[in-house]
RNA sequence: GGGCGGUUAGCUCAGUGGUAGAGCACUUGCUCGACACGCAAGGGGUCGCAGGUUCAAUCCCCGCACCGCCCACCA
């Protein structure tokens, strides 16, 4: 087969994908007796659709995966998507809202049937954009964190829990979404700072004239739930107060002055108010008081109708409206005191985006700061380990200050609570409607909770659940759980290691007896070029299906690769993506130059006794590059494996291995021993060049493997992973090269400078310095000989006069060219030289001269420096002699 | 307020206790049978600022400045 002109990803990747697809090469082979490699794909929303965050996330997981499964593991990839409550649920409601719907109007059996038909019309997106990237999951082990098997984990872990009192029902106070009317947990809560105001409002003291005491607040709505003043035990200006009442103006009542600690006299006018069922820590000092708690909030953060201190006026008022009214009644009633310009956060819900307001309500939570502790400690033993390690870091913060997790939301999609409430309420927590009847009695008439999980609660048994648990009795699943749990890597950016994480440990542990992964990568984020978030508002946002259309999946791949270093944020220009490209592009141009020179793999080749040194040399380099390659996958290096490969590829392979040999492959007469050996070792550089850019490139891989490999698309295989032997590494070979790849480029460097013209033939000869150079050179020469053709050298015996010399290494080379010169030019490239040698001397002379760096230093430095010292100084008398000559001439 | 990270070439970023690197951009010259998505040769840096440790600091320690992020708080 022969290749095209031009390399066009389009053309390869779908029909690449499917094949390998079908193959089943994606597979994990649970019954294999190959060693496990587990990676557990952080699911996607369902709703969602690929962006550069998931791209890189799932570039490093297909990394990770390819890599260990052609090094012969068996590789478990686990997908799935996630139901993703409250997003999900919003995409439906937007869609019933076209329709003038609410998802009440259908009632929530109607409601959750729109949602799966939904997600039956739409949920693949996500799996085949992934596709499109190149990842290779096992999909037939995909799952859906409402599915059949995945549900029946969450009711049992949810009954489990509750049993050993790690669930529990509370009334506190929580963040309540007004838009969504739901709870929501801390961790879906966002600061944002903006400007606002802070009123300061005088309450009159009870049976005293004219005595106010006056609180500040950035809430003055609020008030009307206020059931005390708070001041500071200790504060002088207030101390006289503490036990009276003040009447709350607009409502009347009379509500307490307390002494509290958490008034601080610093603050404000050192009191405050206290609205314990709207403000947390409001809420805490209303317990240390026993005061009442009076909510004056609907679920839609209206005012309420029904509390008995409202005026009428405010019932049923949004509550900004209220706050307007309330300052202007303020204002009438001569209260507003002072009205102070502020900056402050407000807490917004991370879906909705409206204020969240502090609500009393009953919730179920998790004891989290129980389930922690192990969590806390299997990371501290080292049984999980964080790669950038400073995250534990991170991870060990906010395990050790963690807060009861509120696991409930009022919503419909998501996992019903297994719990059923009798006539008086009372709660019996099962697996299903029977059991929970059997607990209560058979007279019991039981209602079930409406409210559904957050969606992290299924997450959170994600490593387990997704191979079969629960039904350990299932023995296809019982092997899967031996083999595949604990998983190896979890691959996840920093913004979920609370909310997904941190719950998968505290899970695993709890319920598998080990920590769900051994190693946790964390990732960068990707940023836009200048370093910001891609958010769509900010119109920043790279679509990496877009730059996979215009550039390539591979290019795509390659370059979050590339730019993954640990601990950095990824800011992604374009531009990269295009020079990746054009890598693939130069790949796909070498593979056709070895086809047309017959440079194919050849069956039986063996790289093990080779003749001519340049290819010893190659051989070695790719050993070397391999090493380099694994060492960097193996530490999650990800950038400096992308480097070596492209650097072996680009700049040693084609730059050099190829343009060495090539004058030999297309000279008449050549020595056929020679032409033969090259023809091999370059196929099979190629073909190992395939197999090691695989992960990292996999589709143009595959493509150049089938169009010029015997062995077509083995690459995904079991095993594919090369192994060489250890005395492929030629030092030797590998001297000699870079000896010989700075001869060339001295002379390209010199012809540069002297403005040679294009077709004149130089000639060189090479004269060692010393002996052990002048030993090697029968080689050397005969390699210069070999590509004397492309660098248009002829080779001497002789120096003539007035030859140019330079300097390589230890070799002088003698360049007869002065006649075809610019003989000012050679004078000025000459004193330029010598100047710079100079410099180096003096450098070097100056730390020599040093008593205490030569008492010091390591032996090897010094010896480095002794050498460097002597060939500047033989360069220098070498090229002064030259100068000289040429000023006598 | 607590914590973390960053500051290296025009840009995006690697890196190291002992000659400072890459890609892109730039300059110059090349369409010679793989590739102009290319080849070759170049220019360009007090490694944020100030101290300290060391024979030696871009690298280790301390402080400062600026930038970014996370957490908490905000009467």
């Amino acid at each position: 087969m022969t290749l095209d002109k031009t390399f066009d990803p389009k053309q390869i990747e779908d029909k690449h994908y499917g094949a390998m697809e079908k193959s089943g090469a994606f597979a994990a082979k649970p019954q294999s007796n190959n060693a496990p490699y587990t990676v557990m794909m952080p699911p996607p929303n369902v709703t969602g659709s690929l962006h550069m965050g998931h791209a890189l996330n799932m570039t490093i997981q297909d990394i990770l995966t390819r890599y260990n499964r052609m090094n012969g593991k068996d590789a478990l990839w686990q997908p799935g998507t996630d139901h993703a409550g409250i997003a999900t649920q919003m995409v439906v409601e937007r869609q019933l809202d076209s329709e003038g719907l609410h998802r009440r109007d259908l009632g929530r059996e109607k409601f959750l049937e729109r949602v799966w038909q939904w997600k039956a019309e739409s949920g693949g997106t996500i799996v085949n954009q992934l596709k499109k990237l190149g990842a290779t999951p096992d999909w037939e082990r995909e799952r859906f964190t409402m599915d059949e098997g995945l549900s029946k984990a969450v009711t049992k872990v949810f009954v489990q829990l509750h049993k050993e009192g790690l669930i529990y029902r509370d009334k506190r106070l929580v963040n309540w979404d007004p838009h969504f009317q739901t709870s929501i947990s801390d961790l879906e809560v966002e600061q944002k700072e903006q400007k606002g105001k802070m009123w300061h409002i005088r309450y009159p003291v009870e049976g005293a004239e004219a005595e106010y005491i006056t609180v500040a607040t950035t809430r003055p709505e609020t008030m009307l739930g206020d059931t005390a003043v708070a001041v500071h035990p200790e504060d002088e200006r207030y101390t006289h107060m503490i036990g009276k009442n003040v009447v709350l103006p607009i409502t009347g009542r009379i509500i307490p002055i307390v002494a509290d600690e958490y008034s601080d006299p610093e603050k404000g006018s050192g009191a405050v108010k206290i609205t314990p069922a709207h403000d947390f820590n409001d809420f805490e000092v209303g317990k240390r008081h026993n005061l009442p708690m009076i909510n004056v909030f609907d679920t839609q953060a209206r005012i309420v109708k029904d509390n008995g201190s409202i005026p009428d006026a405010y019932h049923g008022l949004d509550r900004f409206k209220a706050r307007e009214m309330i300052l202007r009644e303020l204002e009438e009633l001569d209260a507003l005191m002072e009205v102070e310009d502020i900056k402050n956060a407000l807490p917004y819900g991370d879906r909705s985006g409206v204020i969240i307001e502090p609500f009393l309500t009953d919730q179920w939570y998790v004891d989290a700061k129980t389930m922690a502790g192990p969590a806390i400690e299997a990371v501290e033993q080292g049984k999980t380990r964080f790669i950038p390690k400073n995250w534990e870091n991170t991870y060990f913060e906010w395990m050790r200050n963690i807060q009861p997790w509120c696991i409930s939301r009022q919503l419909w999609w998501g996992h019903q609570i297994p719990a059923w409430y009798d006539e008086d309420g009372t709660v019996y927590v099962a697996e299903n409607v029977e059991e929970a009847q059997k607990q209560a009695g058979s007279d019991a008439k039981l209602t079930r909770d409406e409210d559904v999980l957050d969606t992290w609660f299924s997450s959170a048994l994600w490593p387990f659940s997704t191979l079969g648990w629960p039904d350990t009795d299932n023995v296809d699943i019982k092997v899967a759980l031996d083999k595949y749990y604990p998983g190896d890597v979890l691959v996840t950016g920093f913004d979920i290691i609370f909310f997904w994480v941190a719950r998968m440990m505290m899970m695993g542990i709890h319920f598998m007896g080990d920590v769900p992964f051994k190693d946790v990568y964390i990732h960068a984020l990707v940023r836009d070029s200048k370093g910001q978030k891609m958010s769509k508002s900010k119109g920043n946002v790279m679509d990496p299906l877009e730059l996979i259309d215009k550039y390539g999946a591979d290019a795509l791949r390659f370059t979050l690769t590339a730019m993954a270093a640990q601990g950095r944020d990824i800011k992604l220009a374009e531009e990269r993506v295009d020079g990746y490209k054009k890598f693939a592009t130069k790949l796909w141009n070498a593979s056709r130059y070895c086809e047309m020179n017959n440079c194919i793999p050849q069956a039986g080749f063996s790289p093990d006794n080779l003749q001519y040194t340049p290819n010893i040399w190659i051989v070695s380099a790719l050993v070397d590059a391999k090493g380099a390659i694994e060492k960097a996958v193996e530490e999650y290096k990800f950038n400096e494996a992308a480097n070596a490969i492209y650097q072996f590829v680009w700049g040693t392979f084609c730059d050099w291995y190829l343009e060495f040999t090539k004058p030999l492959l297309q000279e008449e007469g050549a020595d056929a021993a020679t032409t033969a050996e090259i023809r091999a070792t370059t196929g099979w550089a190629l073909e190992q060049i395939y197999v090691l850019l695989n992960p990292f490139m996999p589709f143009i891989t595959e493509e150049l493997s089938e169009a010029m490999c015997a062995d077509k698309g083995q690459l995904l295989m079991q095993g594919a992973w090369p192994q060489y032997s250890e005395k492929l590494s030629n030092k030797d070979a590998a001297s000699k090269m870079d000896w010989l790849i700075a001869v060339v480029s001295e002379i390209r460097s010199v012809r540069a400078d002297m403005n040679v013209p294009a077709g004149a033939k130089i000639q060189l000869l090479v004269k060692g310095a010393s002996d052990v150079t002048r030993e090697s050179f029968a080689d050397y020469e005969e390699i210069i000989k070999r590509m004397a053709r492309i660098e248009n050298i002829a080779h001497t015996d002789m120096a003539p006069k007035g030859a140019i010399q330079t300097i390589v290494d230890e070799a002088t080379l003698i360049l007869p060219i002065a006649d075809i010169i610019d003989l000012d030019a050679e004078r000025e490239r000459l004193k330029k030289r010598i100047s710079k040698l100079e410099d180096d001397i003096n450098k070097i002379n100056q730390q020599l001269g040093n008593q205490a760096f030569v008492a010091n230093a390591p032996e090897e430095i010094l010896e480095e420096k002794k050498t460097l010292l002597i060939e500047a100084e033989t360069a220098r008398e070498k090229f002064s002699a030259a100068l000289e000559q040429l000023e006598a001439a």
